[in-house]
DNA sequence: GCAGGAACGAGAGCAGTGCTCACACAAGGG
DNA sequence: CCCTTGTGTGAGCACTGCTCTCGTTCCTGC
């Protein structure tokens, strides 16, 4: 008795699955769809019924990863301590990111070629820095004041309470926080950092500490 | 009158080039082996003669990349004031990855899929770490002392004169700067940071700051 | 000085890709 | 109950990386 909706969302969520397995195995750029559409069981024409190409089938993929490190990074975040909350933040990102390398990858490497990121994306983007720029502002800690020019370099009222003052710190301390686990992931520590979850923590309070922390 | 080995060098560097070419056009993951050997004028096959796979030419173009942007930062370090070498050269790293977006994506965004990089990459990449490392060491300013743990996460004796109290800072300095070039070439600064240059100084200046500068 | 072998480019071919299109069939609303 | 709409099929197009065979051309050892 289920209609033809309710099909259709079920087909729909079978493609993603086969399609995030596939991600996992083998990476973004060769993930094939005939490869998917193989694994679902149907014909390989079948699957633009549900997406129009490739692209958007990524697309879907992308804002999925995006939720997901969103979801681990809100997860994380229970109370204490405003500097114990931000590295275990920090730490669930980091974590997540070597569960998922190739959703990381999809989100924070560089771009799938000819796709060009599009404004669906952009809400599900901002969770892991609303979570860490919340943390900030109720901590309310001291903050070196950027110069004048810095602080209108930013968009404004990124966030309600994320003054002018804080916001370029946040903004470096999340930067840092996607660079070293990207850099972790991708192997430019390779010979270099050895102990990885202390160089970590470091960086993590390090930069907890411009934020005010 | 040129000999075998000239023929061969010559023909090597062609179809080198022409893949620096499609590279900057079309991107890492969709340059084509048969639309390269088109260009240099040669049937598809023949390209096998000079690289034995897609990824030994992509090989060449990451090592060829690393060269490049350890180039520019080595040519931006013109003496002076340390905080403003350390600015120049962050700057002239930017400034690289603006301009070749593609090969920038190659060596610092997410590895291409089934593809290791191989050891041969490893002593390129180096070189810009090694620029801004000196720069800090010469300027030998006062540093916040790491905890012990993180004395010995990192590799020792990475640089000559490379102190474990400096290193670490050394390294976060160096994945904030791939960090916020990464960003802002990936798309994650649209709608956030509209002044980039301004923003860009600020983070390199306060990075600095954290390695005695 | 010349025969033999290595290097080289051409072309056909294989298995795979994204995507399109005409077609058949079933579901469900008027 | 008919007929529109949604869905899956299979053939096919143009492309990819890569392999293999086959002539030709160049260089080297005798």
């Amino acid at each position: 008795m289920t209609t033809r909706q309710e099909q259709r969302a079920e087909t729909t969520e079978r493609i993603l699955a086969a399609a995030r397995a596939q991600l996992a195995e083998v990476g973004a750029a060769a993930l094939s769809l005939r490869a998917v559409t193989r694994e679902v069981g149907m014909v390989s024409s079948a699957v633009y019924r549900y997406f129009p190409s490739r692209d958007d089938l990524l697309t879907a993929l992308i804002i999925e990863a995006y939720d997901a490190v969103g979801e681990a990074a809100e997860a994380a975040d229970h109370g204490g301590e405003p500097l114990e909350r931000w590295v275990s933040v920090w730490r669930a990102v980091r974590a997540w990111a070597r569960e998922h390398p190739a959703q990381y990858a999809l989100i924070y490497g560089s771009p799938v070629p000819g796709y060009a990121a599009p404004q669906d994306t952009l809400p599900a983007a901002g969770r892991v820095a609303i979570v860490l720029a919340r943390i900030a502002i109720e901590a309310g800690g001291p903050v070196a004041a950027p110069p004048p020019a810095v602080r209108n370099a930013l968009a404004p009222d990124l966030l309600p309470g994320l003054t002018a003052e804080l916001a370029p710190a946040a903004m470096a301390a999340f930067t840092q926080l996607f660079g070293t686990v990207g850099f972790e992931l991708f192997g430019q520590y390779e010979n270099v950092v050895h102990d990885r979850d202390t160089f970590f923590d470091h960086v993590a309070r390090t930069a907890g500490a411009t934020c005010g922390l």
